[in-house]
DNA sequence: CCGGGCGTTTGATCCTGCTCAAAGCGCGCC
DNA sequence: GGCGCGCTTTGAGCAGGATCAAACGCCCGG
């Protein structure tokens, strides 16, 4: 069972949430770290919970945003496309992570689960409904928020502005730290997006993500464990290699 | 007075302003819309007004955030820098704009004034008490960062799989809608930046801005007056160019 | 009105990463 | 356990944009 493997391998907490895996139950989502019990149950009382499959469609660029989600179990990516097909990821969520706040009436960008996955939807109008009336959570999601736009910052800069190898050094230095702690050195780092995945998200194409991927593993900065994980071996030379800002 | 000229130019003010270009007074900040008059008075009752030179820095990548910042009059970039000095900029800012809010305790980006420029200075801690009193103030900034993600993923879209034509097209009509729309036909759009911020914006070289600015121009696309400005003089085609999202 | 400096434009050449092509291999299905 | 499809790897050649270099021109000060 390897979707089920990568998504234990993802269960894997942020290092902002605060209680250890659990099968990441719905309390240790991001904006539960400013609720009190009740405010918690509140909160759960609203949310429908879905359980996704493989590869599964939770919203798309233009659909109207009628829902916000937080991510429970598994992982999800999100993109933006242009009409010709050529594709950005943007993302890719882990447990806790919350998508789905738009400032309009629509959808800016796709969201698809990379593995099964669970999710806790809310109605848009009845979340915001909530925050008018719980602020300490409207200011955690702010906070949410321009940790979002930081991290899309850091994105930027590495679209913009770094070389093949420091993008790819910089995913999966990043991956790693997004990962639980637990996994490094013991597990290798699961990779559950396809190199088409990978190279969307950095820019590339398919052929240069594996190129790279090639040289760092006969560099022996990494190990390549099947197509799906990875092995950092060399920490140090990884980090140099991403260009650290 | 050049630096006065393109100062009026981009008071121009953004389509979510309501009110008209009084010389850019703080009630016209984004975050106003949200209040009554007395809330207005109360928040600007915690300002600081500060009049800044051109190529001003307001803060660096590393700095304590110990304020937050509203613009009311010229121009801002935002940026990123690798160690070697490679730069990205994140976007421009134009008067309403607000800047400055972090998730943890420093900036993660470097503020620059491209034009002199008037800003409104929050202590940050002063500003995060306002927002727990003022929940839907809280919530007009949680519109705002969602809208400021919206652009960082077209931002990425562009760095990530435009070519070099698109971006200069997307990056015009970007700065075109932004401005004021009294502008258009008449007044040519003025470029506070120079082809260094443009090439940093786009993540391109100079060279290739010029290049690319001087294809668009003998191809009719636009007519550039002088370095700093430019008329725009076939709107389909410039949006044909840009890749429409 | 002239001279200097910086930002911009233009040109020639180079190189990183893309495209096109084909072989390899791992996984899931039967 | 074997087969086939789709993902991945590897290779050869190409091109878009970068780099290096030099000329231009605008703005400002003297």
């Amino acid at each position: 069972m390897t979707s089920t493997a990568s998504l234990h391998e993802f269960c894997a907490r942020r290092g902002d949430v605060a209680t250890p895996c659990r099968h990441c139950g719905a309390r240790e989502f991001n904006i539960c770290q400013a609720l009190d019990a009740a405010q918690q149950d509140k909160l759960l009382a609203l949310a429908t919970r879905l359980q996704l499959g493989k590869r599964e469609r939770l919203f798309a660029a233009g659909d109207p945003a009628r829902h916000v989600y937080n991510l429970t179990e598994g992982a999800v990516s999100v993109s933006r496309s242009l009409a010709d097909g050529r594709r950005q990821i943007l993302g890719f969520l882990l447990p806790g992570d919350f998508l789905g706040l738009e400032p309009g009436e629509s959808h800016h960008c796709d969201a698809e689960t990379l593995t099964e996955a669970k999710v806790c939807r809310f109605e848009r109008t009845t979340f915001e409904t909530f925050l008018q009336d719980n602020p300490e959570v409207a200011l955690r999601l702010l906070r949410i928020a321009s940790s979002d736009l930081a991290q899309a910052a850091r994105h930027e800069l590495l679209l913009g502005r770094k070389t093949a190898v420091e993008r790819i050094a910089t995913f999966l230095l990043d991956l790693r730290d997004r990962s639980g702690a637990r996994h490094l050195r013991t597990h290798p780092l699961a990779l559950p997006m396809t190199r088409s995945e990978i190279a969307d998200y950095t820019g590339l194409t398919i052929e240069t993500v594996s190129r790279v991927l090639g040289r760092l593993r006969s560099g022996k900065v990494i190990e390549l464990v099947g197509a799906s994980a990875v092995r950092v071996l060399d920490d140090e030379e990884l980090e140099r290699l991403s260009g650290a800002s």
